[in-house]
DNA sequence: AATATTCATCGTAATATTGCAATTAAATAA
DNA sequence: TTATTTAATTGCAATATTACGATGAATATT
């Protein structure tokens, strides 16, 4: 228990799931939003920019690019970390085609 | 600890996160899933369908419901769900606006 | 070489999530 | 009333997640 029984689900639900999880915390979304807004790399002041210690971004960065979305480049002593544009694109695309189921006639409750 | 920080981020991003987070589990997708497919109401073969024990079943049943993306109403000893349109619309739009940020220059790693 | 900086990893604690059996609650059917 | 049906709730076990201090590895600086 306490495991998600993904085996018995589709590989498109499962990969909703696995990218819609992905951003279900706040402070990977508030990673993904400062690397568009400064529009270029980053080098460390990810830790000054969000308030969590330095471990726990890490983490959080570790699965952002586990997942693929950003991408990191060792700079000296520093990461450069910055998204991963295709990979942003492909989720975006594969997130819309499930946002954007519709309804064709009236739901009855 | 366990617990994130949502205190120290914007209403903004804890919204994306919470929205994700409902998004991040095969079965309320499946679950989604069915509910579009099938376009109305469905009385309890949401059990059937999906491969997990009632008692499960309900539980996410009740995360859908609680953060409004599905609606149930009593009819006898069943219960009726279906989407909620104008709620499905508005995370739409709430997760597009965030998945269609884009860099204007190109990334430098 | 010694020190400093930066980030990843390890270990740990606290909390959350997932899943199910058992029970309860509510409505219908007999 | 007494079953029967259906779904919510409760209680529990297993696992996952979040967060952080401490440590380690790599490079840069002095």
């Amino acid at each position: 228990m306490g495991t998600a029984k993904i085996e018995i689900f589709s590989d498109y639900q499962n990969n909703i799931a696995q990218l819609s999880k992905v951003l279900g915390h706040p402070a990977r979304v508030a990673i993904l939003q400062h690397l568009f807004k400064i529009n270029r790399c980053v080098c460390g002041d990810l830790v000054l920019e969000i308030g969590l210690a330095q471990a726990t971004i890490s983490q959080h960065l570790k699965e952002l690019k586990t997942i693929g979305l950003i991408q990191g480049t060792v700079e000296g002593t520093s990461v450069c970390y910055c998204i991963n544009p295709e990979n942003w694109l492909k989720m975006k695309h594969t997130l819309n085609d499930f946002l954007n189921q519709e309804t064709d006639t009236p739901q009855c409750c």
